[in-house]
DNA sequence: GCGTATTTTGTCATATTTTGGCATAATATA
DNA sequence: TATATTATGCCAAAATATGACAAAATACGC
């Protein structure tokens, strides 16, 4: 399960590294080195890639030329970019990703369970602000479980 | 699998590379370095050619003199161009499709699994605003999936 | 606390990909 | 047939990605 915050450096080129746990976790459960990073609301969000392929599985049985479906198809697959983690433990986030969400220096990893989420420093800031605002609510959805 | 958005320059003569991780799926998965181009909505759509086969068959049973279809047929046949991968990677886009899209200096690749799309960047920027209101819901199809 | 191991970051060299330019070939147009 | 337009092949520059190594920062055990 991927769990907790972490705040990593980016360098020049893109790269940066993906968090020791979310490493080991990916090891272990999943048995990859690869990532779907796609992008969800204001972040790019990262799947481990065998659960990436579980989701293409059903994007693929969409129709073709429905419009909702290829809007849809257009969006998530068209911005998921597969990438490997090096000998270091770094991914290179590909450059337009990283101007969409002007992510330049520091980024932030949050973990999601399945999956993660990378942020700029910035825009989670700003969500976080508002995150807080929304909790009250939305934490009480786990009650209705 | 075709996967990703790609932001690629047109030459003058209308030479535009294609992303070197769809030639990698052509190959592999593939084994061509042949492409339909045809047009669908606001965007140049690219098939593998033998996707492009499995296209004509399907295509070919629809009823002949049914207005919808023939309309269809004719909008996504009549407007198929055949086209080879050149050394450097890069295709010519056929000036009538250039034309048609507005397509002139930058062009933005978005990878649809089987297939992939090719945009002028305002159109896709454009389309981009509208699929990001459409989004959350979106998603939330595949929830139900 | 201190020393050691691990993780993260920086830098450089190399490889790959993308782009631009130009000369020639093919095709269309007058 | 001559001319303009469009397409192709080829080479090289520019931009970008990758691999390898080492320094800096952080975590961990004692």
């Amino acid at each position: 399960m991927f769990r907790g915050q972490f705040l990593h450096k980016i360098s020049k080129t893109g790269r940066i590294s993906v968090p020791s746990k979310f490493r080991e976790n990916l090891k272990k459960k999943y048995k990859t080195k690869n990532l779907i990073l796609s992008t969800f609301e204001n972040s790019i969000i990262c799947y481990p890639y065998p659960e990436w392929i579980k989701l293409e599985a059903k994007i693929s049985k969409l129709p073709q030329f429905k419009k909702e479906t290829v809007e849809f198809e257009r969006y998530l697959v068209g911005n998921a970019h597969e990438c490997e983690i090096d000998n270091e433990g770094r991914i290179m986030i590909p450059g337009i990703l990283r101007r969409n969400f002007k992510i330049n220096n520091n980024a932030i990893f949050i973990g999601m369970l399945s999956r993660f989420e990378i942020w700029s420093e910035n825009s989670w800031n700003k969500n976080l602000k508002r995150s807080f605002d929304k909790f009250q609510n939305s934490r009480e959805v786990l009650d209705g479980i």
